[in-house]
DNA sequence: TAGATTGTTAATCGATTAACAATC
DNA sequence: TAGATTGTTAATCGATTAACAATC
């Protein structure tokens, strides 16, 4: 079993890797926990969680981290996600191609804004019909707050099974959906607070 | 203290809090506890931990609780940011406003592509006269991947005493420099293995 | 007084770290 | 064989949950 801390810790690895498998075939945990900054004990622990097994003495083979690593992620099993408000956040993370490193794809979004739609943004009438054919599994929410959760009702109507809202606002949802908040605004905040503690 | 746990729900409080206010003066943890889907002796540790004391048989005052909530997540002390990295997701922080809710400010950033500079979008090089000038504390890192450590560095020189980095390279970075990495993919990723359990 | 709700103390759970045995 | 490195078992730490006493 893979903890959530440990799933957190895959990318940072996974970066890290990829830059090293060029210079060398095989790495030890030391090197990684001095690299990354993280304890050598969790490192090994980690590499054990993903099913990694490395050689005492020699470490373990850079390539086949990477590969248990991806398979972890899920960079292979595909899935399309769809944004529902057509903002300067929706449009960023719309054109932003970093998804894709996951094995996600994300190339339209939703408004009811007449004048923003176009291109790769449809009306939101538009959004059931569209989950129906493209299977879209996951829904990205970038509306203002208060139209939030009529929003998230939307897209569980429309057959979507995970929504990752970008507010601070408490969906309320049937269960079997999956939910993930995220909230830059807080998150930069925390880091504010670090600059005192330092 | 405020555990890092307790500091990442208090904006679901205060976001919650404030739409009560209008309805009531007073509300209970049981309440709070119901709405946001969390245990009650949770909220209770919560709202003790930020100092917030309430009456039995009676509840917490609302607007103390909205006022003990700010105070801790310093929406007054306020501070200025700045952002690295013009593209998408660079132009997408930069216009959008949620920031402001916690006391910081991010009105400039900087990139060295001639194309990207006008408005508010800066020529790298005025990076450090501007951060002296301005007394910016915070960076914010939107840069491709293998431009961030050079970012950062520069960052350090210029007086920035903590990073926002948006991607999932580890930062080499001087003691006293507080870092918090943001990976979007990542928590998209995340999302998306929740499906399979659900 | 009785009942609802707070607030504290103890138990549990999960993740990290330390110690050390196994192995190439 | 000796030494480096893995991998496991036990100890520690922090956060959550449960039990219950305090109080309005």
């Amino acid at each position: 079993m893979v903890s959530k801390a440990t799933l957190g810790r895959l990318p940072t690895y996974l970066e890290y890797l990829k830059r090293q498998r060029v210079l060398t075939k095989v790495i030890s945990s030391t090197t990684v926990s001095r690299e990354l900054d993280l304890g050598e004990v969790q490192v090994r622990k980690d590499f054990a969680s993903i099913s990694a097994n490395g050689k005492p003495k020699t470490g373990y083979n850079v390539s086949e981290l990477i590969d248990s690593i991806e398979t972890v992620l899920g960079t292979n099993t595909k899935c399309e996600a769809v944004i529902v408000g057509a903002g300067r956040l929706g449009k960023a993370l719309l054109e932003y191609g970093g998804f894709h490193d996951y094995g996600i794809t994300v190339k339209t979004a939703f408004d009811s804004t007449q004048d923003k739609i176009g291109g790769s943004v449809l009306p939101i009438e538009e959004l059931a019909p569209y989950c129906a054919l493209h299977q879209v599994e996951i829904g990205i929410i970038t509306v203002p707050q208060d139209a939030a959760q009529k929003t998230a009702e939307l897209m569980v109507k429309s057959g979507i099974k995970a929504i990752w809202c970008l507010s601070a606002l408490k969906l309320d949802l049937p269960d079997g959906i999956a939910v993930h908040y995220e909230n830059l605004s807080l998150s930069l905040a925390n880091l504010k607070q670090k600059i005192k503690i330092n």
